[in-house]
DNA sequence: CGAGTTTGACCTGCGC
DNA sequence: GCGCAGGTCAAACTCG
């Protein structure tokens, strides 16, 4: 139980880590609002010394519930336009190949699926139980199709649709549901979500054959945080511009270059910032002139 | 008039 | 098989 818990605040903790160099810090929430963590690595999966430098969750260690995973993500960051809102928690919740090849180990995001726990209430933004090993990368996927009877091919062919839909959520603490992204989105339904007031709601990407979509939904618990979860990846670029500005568009995996390094930057810090004690962290102060500065990438494919 | 939203109906998966 | 919950569809509606 860490102190945020207890002490029913948002916080985030940074460390750095004298040991290897690297660099670490956790946001309090995920989708049950239980604490995690992730370390930073460069694209040459080397941690960074300087926060600032990328933002990339496809070199990340995932730190939950006293599990450490190895390269647990399989997305590329960059929360160019979440404006108005302070992200309190990022969060992958499945892998999947094609995004995986870049971490050059793909055994590793099986291992990050199975060791990260599950909760009672998982089934949406939750960690899920598929993995590589599930798809085409493992032992079976070697078998020919052919040789496999009909309903089996029925369910491998379920397991596979399943786990190439990526997913991945974060927190957000907003007055607006909907946030900015740089993408057109059409919502296309919504829904009463069990043991919850707010309803989700459901958007597509309005791109032709970009099958994209989000669903977005507000914390039961907390009313201000705005749980948004990402199915798919972008295969095209932003359709629009951040707040008029021009999107010269950089490699999709350089993404949050203005990280907030004031915050985290402390060689023998290793304590708890309550962001109830630290306003500047919240929304104006810290996200929207950070993503201003940074380019709409959030989701594409290399 | 086109694009986006609303909303009830329908579909699907899952647990019992 | 049944009921429940999540997800999707599509007609009606709204808005610029």
């Amino acid at each position: 139980m860490s102190d945020a818990d207890q002490n029913n605040s948002y916080s985030y903790s940074s460390d750095i880590d004298q040991s290897n160099m690297g660099f670490q810090f956790s946001f309090l929430s995920d989708h049950n609002f239980t604490p995690f963590s992730f370390n930073m690595y460069s694209h040459q999966q080397q941690q960074l010394q300087n926060p600032t430098e990328m933002f990339d969750l496809s070199y990340t260690n995932f730190s939950h519930g006293g599990y450490t995973t190895p390269s647990a993500a399989a997305f590329d960051l960059s929360l160019s336009s979440i404006s108005e809102a302070a992200v309190f928690a990022v969060k992958n919740i499945n892998c999947d190949s094609s995004s995986n090849k870049n971490l050059g180990d793909q055994t590793s995001c099986s291992t990050a699926a199975e060791n990260l726990p599950t909760t009672p209430n998982s089934s949406d933004a939750g960690v899920e139980e598929d993995s590589y090993k599930t798809m085409g990368g493992d032992h079976q996927g070697k078998q020919g199709a052919d040789d496999l009877e009909p309903k089996k091919l029925k369910e491998k062919k379920k397991v596979q649709k399943k786990a190439r839909e990526t997913r991945f959520a974060f927190v957000t603490k907003s007055e607006i549901d909907n946030l900015e992204d740089g993408y057109r989105w059409r919502k296309y339904g919504q829904k009463a979500v069990k043991n919850s007031p707010f309803p989700r709601s459901y958007y597509k990407c309005t791109s032709q054959k970009c099958g994209v979509k989000k669903l977005i939904e507000r914390s039961y618990e907390d009313p201000s945080m705005v749980i948004t979860t990402y199915l798919s990846k972008h295969n095209h670029h932003s359709p629009t511009t951040l707040r008029g500005r021009a999107t010269a568009l950089p490699p999709p995996q350089l993404a949050f270059h203005n990280f907030p390094q004031n915050y985290f930057l402390h060689p023998n810090n290793s304590n708890s910032l309550q962001l109830q004690e630290h306003p500047q962290f919240l929304a104006d102060q810290f996200i929207t002139p950070l993503m201003r500065n940074v380019d709409s990438s959030f989701l594409q494919q290399p």
